[in-house]
DNA sequence: TTACTGCAAACTGTCAACAGAATACAGTGC
DNA sequence: GCACTGTATTCTGTTGACAGTTTGCAGTAA
């Protein structure tokens, strides 16, 4: 009961619903440009459209809605543009992490990169991208977390979410999986030697390096995704 | 009468009056950890409630309120931690903007940034730290400006304006702008040689320079703003 | 005097309803 | 058949009101 008492005091109707309705933008639910209809919302959720309002008010602050005077709320439609410059903040972020890490890391969680880096490269091996990108985001989540920064982990996660909004980007071809595990060693290898700048420099090009192997492809090759929710990924 | 039909078609009543708090709140008119009333805000802008409670939403999100479970909004208290996150948030996205800008930089705007530093030499040599700040905000600001990244940059603003709410920070020294301007004439010359790696990390550098010349002397005397609105300044 | 209890006022959370704008559609003229 | 106009509908923007919670205060007992 005190467990129950306490959930009531932090978690508000609004609350709820605010993580209800991103878990349901970020599974896809709804498609890029889409409008949302308040009244629905308001009766699919049981509640009036008051604190719809007010939730995607703060989701549109977040990036993940759009409002348009008069006409309503609608999906955030990310262009190319858009998620490159996304991927530059994203890039400035990293670095960020990985500079203040380098001063601070322990042999512990050197290793325990050390281990993520070698159970990628099985990934690699087996040609596996399915076993690569979870592998993946927890390299990345883990350097942000061994950072010792909540802010800017923070900062980190909401930009990643953002961009999880770019759906029309090409699907990562082979060769990328090799070259990002590189990129990967070099940034642990800066770490482990306690060299800020240049970890804080592998970090960035890495990034960078996502990005242009996110955007050249999709140029090739836009019409892929359309009609469907084809698992897209994000290698960087 | 063009422009006044656009601007009602853009400018809806809840983003007129989330403009108008933010600034209230920017300005200084409530004390940190003090709480809005929402009839008060209500009443002193004219409208209902409703609103009132869509732009706290958004601006909670942004970071400048807090929000607590049926107590109301508070004015966000930063402390000294927070505030230190914070500037390592600001040095990724600077570093970012400076790295990004070094591939780019074309010598009109070298010369843009090198007259800058030229006034800010002559602020330090007549200790003026009334001249020395606004264009301090300037030589960033352009830096973020010509980096071409328009996400970065508002990223960069917000984070800046969130700063802002950090009000238990000690008075800059006098030799504090001396070193501040060698760190910024560091960061021209990377750019100007095209060096990104350089260039970002004298960017990195020099706002976690700013971030220790702000928090160690706070250190020594916290009480120095209590009870007014002691006109304090950030040199980063 | 001090601590506690109970009540009252104030405020937040939520809802339902109204006014105005945008959209969709039927009707009319060419 | 096609473009245009006027109307009806739908939806957003805003408001006022009610219920539940918190806060402040007066009253009482030790």
């Amino acid at each position: 009961m005190r467990a129950e008492l306490e959930f009531l005091q932090n978690h508000s109707l609004t609350s709820v619903l605010r993580r209800e309705l991103e878990t349901l933008i970020l599974s896809g639910e709804f498609a890029p440009g889409e409008r949302l209809n308040e009244n629905s919302l308001a009766i699919r959720f049981s509640v009036s459209r008051g604190p719809i309002r007010e939730v995607c008010r703060a989701l549109a602050e977040k990036g993940l809605l759009e409002l348009v005077p008069n006409r309503g709320v609608f999906m955030r439609r990310i262009g190319e543009e858009q998620a490159a410059e996304l991927y530059d903040v994203r890039a400035g972020l990293f670095a960020s992490a990985a500079r203040l890490l380098a001063t601070k890391v322990t042999p512990e969680q050197i290793s325990e990169l050390q281990s993520l880096l070698d159970r990628m490269e099985e990934a690699v091996l087996a040609n596996s991208l399915d076993n690569y990108y979870p592998l993946n985001l927890e390299f990345h989540d883990s350097i942000l977390r061994f950072a010792g920064n909540s802010r800017l982990h923070k900062a980190y996660s909401e930009l990643v979410k953002e961009l999880h909004l770019f759906r029309e980007r090409a699907l990562l071809q082979g060769g990328g999986l090799t070259v990002s595990n590189i990129e990967h060693r070099r940034i642990v290898a800066a770490l482990g030697a306690g060299d800020a700048t240049a970890a804080m420099d592998a970090a960035f090009a890495h990034v960078l390096s996502g990005k242009s192997r996110m955007t050249l492809p999709a140029a090739a090759d836009t019409e892929h995704s359309i009609g469907g929710t084809a698992k897209t990924t994000d290698i960087a």
